[in-house]
DNA sequence: CATGTGACGCCTG
DNA sequence: CCAGGCGCCACAT
């Protein structure tokens, strides 16, 4: 299936977020204006440009993982935290990512389709 | 057009 | 901290 036009909002979004750092689905989401999360993960699972368009780098609010090529749990999400281990994110004993990896949406303007 | 389904998140208790 | 409950919304059926 070619990419829907909020498939590739959230695409251009996702690619602005730089190595060694990860922001929320809920976070990207506001950003391109959309209040559910869950469809930004419907979104990143589809995400035919990786690893171009960064989408290990999105994580759940509470800093755990979030899921990983269509898994919440098991192997798969295991890589995902290899990939920001090496890109310098950093983790805690409990798991998750530290706040201090945190990356924010510089409040300027809303990123063009790609 | 109606419905089911999430890689979510917030608000209770 | 844990468990429900419910809102969210794009997309496939």
């Amino acid at each position: 299936m070619p990419p829907t036009p909020f498939q590739n909002r959230v695409y251009a979004a996702c690619r602005l977020i730089p190595a060694g750092r990860v922001c929320t689905y809920a976070a990207l989401g506001r950003w391109i204006g959309c209040r559910s999360p869950r469809a930004i993960g419907q979104a990143l699972k589809r995400n035919p440009y990786a690893p171009e368009v960064p989408c290990h780098r999105v994580i759940a609010s509470n800093r755990t993982l979030g899921g990983f090529n269509g898994a919440s749990t098991g192997p798969e999400t295991v890589r995902k935290r290899r990939l920001l281990q090496e890109e310098g994110v950093h983790f805690g004993e409990d798991g998750r990512v530290k706040s201090v990896s945190l990356w924010e949406f510089s409040l300027a303007k809303p990123p063009e389709p790609l």
